[in-house]
DNA sequence: CGCTGGGTTGACACTCTTCAAATTTCGTGG
DNA sequence: CCACGAAATTTGAAGAGTGTCAACCCAGCG
């Protein structure tokens, strides 16, 4: 029962105790990984699919000159990597922030667990096509959005995610990116990046410190990031 | 035989006859759409996923005073909205840029392909993360590249899906866009995405008008582009 | 106690937006 | 076939938003 709480998130709510069981059975084993450790990249042949039960873990892609692109955050009970499941290997690379602890399911499990439970095959679906929600949201986010927009709806995203497998409450949550990470997920320097949270702060609409994120006037942050949580999908693969 | 040549594009290439003919038969009918038309709205439920035999269509969110972000292209051959049948509803709006001719697929059939046929499911399942990928690859252009870069991406990536479906040819194609879809696209103004053109044509790259894209300089315009087809997985879902 | 990584601040350059207007293209009706 | 209006493209000038470079501060840690 290593796996406990997160295993599948917030997707464990629309699963059978039955389908739930079949999954925990498939984790081959549970594994700590240090900070700043990359899991997987690019090109590479993918093995294993990836469930991620503690920290935080982020998808990204480099620049010519080296500089990331964050394409994903990945918050406890994710599904990691699912994607390499049906395409073999990813498009990008996939690494921890802080320290974290992961659950790895072998694909040739995933592939009996699919096809002896279309629920779980459903529910796996689901989960790729959620990331994929996030990502056109990222897209809106760099695309129309100025850099405090971008922080501010950064951040929305992340508070409600984050509630949804109650790891924030109060307009709170734990949140261990520096201020780089930050910038490399909102497409700005770091540099700018501190600004932005200056000015933030100042306006009393957020402070993030110490990898601890606390909103002051949630009103105004989903103003500034013209933030509607439809797109995650709340009521899940039903909703 | 209505749908003809571009039913399920390069999908085709990895399923057999069988369950071509299966999907075609759950195609219930074809529709020509007008220019500027909004096939499905934000929220809105659906009963009918999307497949598009011609023209192109785009998938879009809009900020706050009503402009655009483009977060998606599709092209002749795309499931548009797959994403609606396990999700029932879709978090953006997808309209025809110019005329475009699409087959209907109601969701009660897609049910009983996926569970009679799982190489079609697999198929489907794969056909979303393909659109995962690309929306990686826009966050990647939006986040990372400047206004030129971005916009020589957005052609890089849409020549190399073209050719994959036998519409492009000799570094030729038609695209019909006007420079404020561009711009759209690639999160600049429609004023910017002129100058981006005039630059790219100028110095003998691309030239793009009247809707036809012609590349002069395919090296050059990967290297701003910073540009690795990779992430279309050419070799489909065994490659 | 010095090193190192993260955070903070300032000055300046540059990209891109904004606003405004002129020009070209194209569909439509006279 | 031409005239007209609407949409798309093009250009200029000025200003806002970010990036760049450089320095400094601070806390944690060997």
């Amino acid at each position: 029962m290593l796996t406990e709480k997160f295993l599948m998130g917030r997707g464990r709510r629309y699963l059978t105790a039955d389908d739930l069981a079949a999954l925990e059975a498939a984790v081959e084993r549970v594994v700590e990984l240090p900070p700043r450790h990359t899991l997987t990249r690019r090109g590479e042949p993918v093995a294993n699919s990836t469930l991620l039960l503690e920290g935080v873990l982020c998808r990204y892609m480099d620049d010519r000159d080296g500089d990331r692109q964050l394409v994903a955050v990945q918050i406890a009970g994710d599904f990691v990597d699912l994607h390499a499941f049906p395409m073999k290997h990813l498009d990008h690379d996939i690494a921890t922030i802080g320290p974290a602890t992961v659950a790895l399911v072998p694909h040739d499990r995933l592939e009996t667990l699919v096809l002896e439970r279309s629920s779980l095959a459903r529910m796996f679906w689901f989960s790729t096509l959620l990331d994929a929600a996030m990502h056109r949201e990222w897209i809106f986010r760099l695309g129309r959005l100025d850099a405090r927009g971008r922080v501010a709806h950064f951040f929305c995203e992340l508070f409600e995610r984050l509630t949804m497998v109650e790891l924030a409450e109060d307009g709170r949550f734990g949140l261990p990116l520096t201020q780089a990470d930050l910038g490399e997920a909102c497409g700005m320097t770091p540099v700018h990046a501190n600004r932005v949270l200056r000015g933030l702060r100042e306006h009393g609409v957020i402070t993030f410190r110490d990898g601890v994120v606390t909103i002051d006037d949630r009103e105004e942050l989903r103003r500034l990031a013209e933030f509607d949580p439809a797109y995650l999908y709340p009521g899940g693969p039903d909703g």
